[in-house]
DNA sequence: ACCTGAACACCGTTCAAGT
DNA sequence: ACCTGAACACCGTTCAAGT
């Protein structure tokens, strides 16, 4: 009768590579990339560090299913609508999941950037482009309008995360963005004009709106250039 | 009279930050990230591992100052023009950078999203977002408008590398552009409709072309947004 | 001031041995 | 089939000692 309730640190489930899975991400998310390490982890799931090598092969893959999980959950939930507002709800989403998990946006970037044969950058890539599809993009433009798309959606969302300090957790966030506007506001005005012009504007804004502002940017570029005749 | 002559190994300059650099590069290019060891590297230079750390804080310091090397190398060979002209130009050339050292993707993308403290950020914002202020971009827009550019260009650069199998040097690329377009291909197309339909394009096109492409899309996107009331 | 190189703490990975 | 955990090779970094 009263056998349901789980002891302690008592493991009761047997270990799986979801359960392992479930555990980097875990890890990642409280310390970040140099937090997961097969010894923590093994501690984590009460195991020796052969048991998690029977469920996976390396480190690398480790890292590349946690990014996938995350990034499932991420591109699950969607809503209907036109493309337009579907590749919005889209970008939203990514931007919001590298907003819970820091680690992402460098995850993903190197994911595109080191493995093109893995499932990440197909998922990302189908996601948005499906939709740039059906806002009547002809063929021959399909890749490089979801380049654009995926490449300033993962590039502006990580760099959020990194003006706001949230690669070490447990920072202020506007204070750090406030320390990082001071850095680029007090860069030498000959050397570098634009960026000492433009710090205020990175201190002054609405994170989401800005980052949104950028995705119909790229939908105006994508619309000019290729559905303009109508 | 003879005293000119160096002799192989013997080190005859002493050891500065800027040797120490130029020998990280020149590891980073031929081995890729994980050639870059402060064993090499010690045997490399003919010296001690503190040697190093007199002249450099730690590996990221080292690894930041490499990419900021080949970074300002980059961005010197600007020619005039159009803002648009100098924003292709600019684009190109780090393009091509990153086509020279693959290694420099990864990198330029984990500053953005790691360390905006740097002067890295503020260098690629800067050539590019000089050029935007000077398209007549309105100051409201700078940002969004130069984020979109930089994103673009770091990650479809970055992607082209990928695609060509780079990051492991010694590959033939364009055998191996065919095997990842072949795997796009062969992912189900229930699951990746978008991803397996534009594998074909991925084969089949300029490198270059398709890179300016995007880089025009977005400049219609900036021109659309901001001046179309010209 | 600059360099040497052994030593330290830590890491991913392997593998004989267990059940 | 699945797990244990000691051992291995390798890494970044430190530091007493040299010049």
């Amino acid at each position: 009768m009263a056998t349901t309730r789980a002891s302690r640190s008592r493991r009761t489930d047997s270990l799986t590579r979801e359960r392992i899975i479930a555990a980097a991400v875990e890890l990642l998310d409280a310390q970040g990339e140099s937090g997961l390490t097969f010894r923590v982890l093994t501690q984590r799931l009460a195991t020796g560090a052969g048991a998690i090598y029977w469920h996976v092969a390396n480190k690398e893959e480790l890292l590349t299913a946690a990014t996938e999980s995350v990034l499932v959950a991420a591109l699950a939930r969607e809503v209907g609508g036109s493309p337009e507002e579907e590749i919005r709800a889209v970008a939203l989403g990514l931007f919001e999941a590298i907003d819970d998990h820091p680690w992402l946006a460098t995850q993903l970037s190197t994911e595109l950037a080191r493995n093109p044969r893995g499932t990440v950058a197909p998922r990302i890539f189908d996601a948005v482009g499906r939709r740039v599809r059906a806002l009547g993009v002809p063929e021959r433009g399909w890749f490089t309008a979801s380049s654009a798309l995926v490449h300033y959606v993962l590039g502006a969302a990580g760099q959020n995360v990194a003006n706001a300090g949230a690669a070490d957790p447990g920072i202020d966030r506007s204070a750090f963005l406030d320390s990082v506007s001071a850095e680029w506001e007090a860069l030498d005005a000959d050397d570098f004009p634009f960026a000492s012009a433009v710090a205020g504007q990175m201190r002054d804004h609405d994170d989401r709106e800005q980052f949104l502002a950028g995705v119909d940017l790229v939908l105006a570029g994508i619309t000019t250039v290729h559905l303009s005749g109508e």
